[in-house]
DNA sequence: TTAAGTATAATTGTCGACAATTAATAAGGG
DNA sequence: CCCTTATTAATTGTCGACAATTATACTTAA
């Protein structure tokens, strides 16, 4: 994994672990969306108890990766394209105010880190070919800079803690790696640039356009994979 | 209590009952903000085994009414001021979003219920000399039908999950039962209209001001108690 | 008296077993 | 042959006990 969770501390109890490797599974489809979990079978493969597990399976829970329905069981979530688009759209309203809050409460240090940060990344573009870089780590490291930026921990704590998993779970089963990067890298300049002059209202603004437009992109994505999918009689 | 979780099914397992209980109680203040959790106390006081209080206190966790330390224990949240501003930056962001969504989802009997909704509470508030009923039951039931009416699942999971626990948490520790009813009535009426016009731009803009006026209101109040609790020298 | 270290007590984490509920299977009637 | 019902099997919920970690109290040395 390329970057961890940097809210989080490092796991301590065995359940801890197990939850990571759970998270972890899940995300990468090695346990197919929507699937039942069988407790016994799990905990057996994990050669732990059944009451481990439950509390794994309680994190899960809390990070929106599984659902549990009382005396039914858990399912791992299923990734529907009318999740993935109401995700994104939840990413939106919360992304583009923890940038305005950002814009408000980032220390200058801060900021200067991110152009850094920034500045760096334009040096690697420039040289590499493959850009499959900049988009997996480079946007992911920026996007977290930006919410631990607002420094509101409430916001920090429902998106990193909770929605990005899914944001990834949906990156990985979707195979969305993509392109975009250059026009990514541009919109992350614009974005400091509004931050750095303490403009709340546009860091807002652009951020929320950001991911629109990642969400569009996604949407034609699928659109042509469905139109693939179903060939028109012509 | 006035309004369920209108998302969540009856408790069907014993701790969900105790979840509920405390919850409750965490809410009222009859367990004090930021006091910590003595598991072999609490099960003996339900009469319930550690296991299930445990199950228990995992979906208080979900709703952000306590917090976990490995090794160490739970302790009920602390509510400061910080923490309520946070909480309302971060339902102006979601809210704001689900108003939004409602302008474009809502179905046009939806519209026509919360209408009628509206238009009800007018004749009771002309009535009635005490506004309290309006501001409590009127207010939370306008904005849970908003958030309902966005049709995004995300959504409405995580306001109506999370978010509100919390913010009937701070309603009853700082004893916010408060006035603002007859603004905020027509604030309502604004945004309701904005729905039914399918403007889902100002729709969002109307719902943010509206919990940002509730925010300042309640920033005044707690500046002014600060105020009466410091005498000045004059 | 204070400070550090040790020993004790209390709390949390983990385990395996039993009870209650749900799912699967078999039997019977239409 | 299909649908309903009864019985069995499997899964989830709950319990009490033990292990590991943390907090407290006590002892000892500076």
């Amino acid at each position: 994994m390329l970057l961890q969770n940097p809210t989080k501390q490092a796991a301590v109890t065995t359940a801890d672990k197990v939850f990571e490797q759970l998270q972890h599974a899940i995300v990468e489809g090695e346990m197919a969306a929507g699937s039942k979990i069988s407790e016994p079978e799990l905990a057996k493969h994990y050669q732990i108890s059944r009451s481990t597990l439950r509390e794994a399976l309680n994190r899960l829970e809390k990070c929106h990766l599984i659902e549990r329905k009382a005396n039914i069981g858990s399912r791992v979530v299923d990734c529907t394209i009318e999740g993935l688009l109401e995700l994104y759209i939840t990413r939106e309203a919360l992304e583009g105010m923890a940038c305005r809050q950002a814009a408000l409460n980032m220390t200058d240090e801060e900021i200067a880190h991110m152009q850094n940060m920034l500045a760096h990344h334009a040096g690697d573009k420039a040289l590499q070919d493959g850009v499959a870089y900049y988009q997996e780590e480079g946007d992911v490291d920026f996007h977290y800079k930006v919410i631990l930026g607002s420094h509101n921990q409430q916001l920090i704590n429902l998106i990193c803690g909770q929605l990005y998993h899914l944001v990834r779970m949906y990156r990985c089963q979707f195979g969305m790696h993509s392109p975009r990067a250059t026009r990514a890298f541009t919109e992350h300049s614009n974005i400091i640039q509004a931050i750095s002059d303490r403009d709340g209202e546009l860091a807002e603004l652009l951020m929320r356009r950001h991911i629109a437009a990642s969400r569009k992109n996604i949407e034609n994505k699928i659109a042509l994979q469905k139109a693939a999918q179903e060939p028109q009689e012509t």
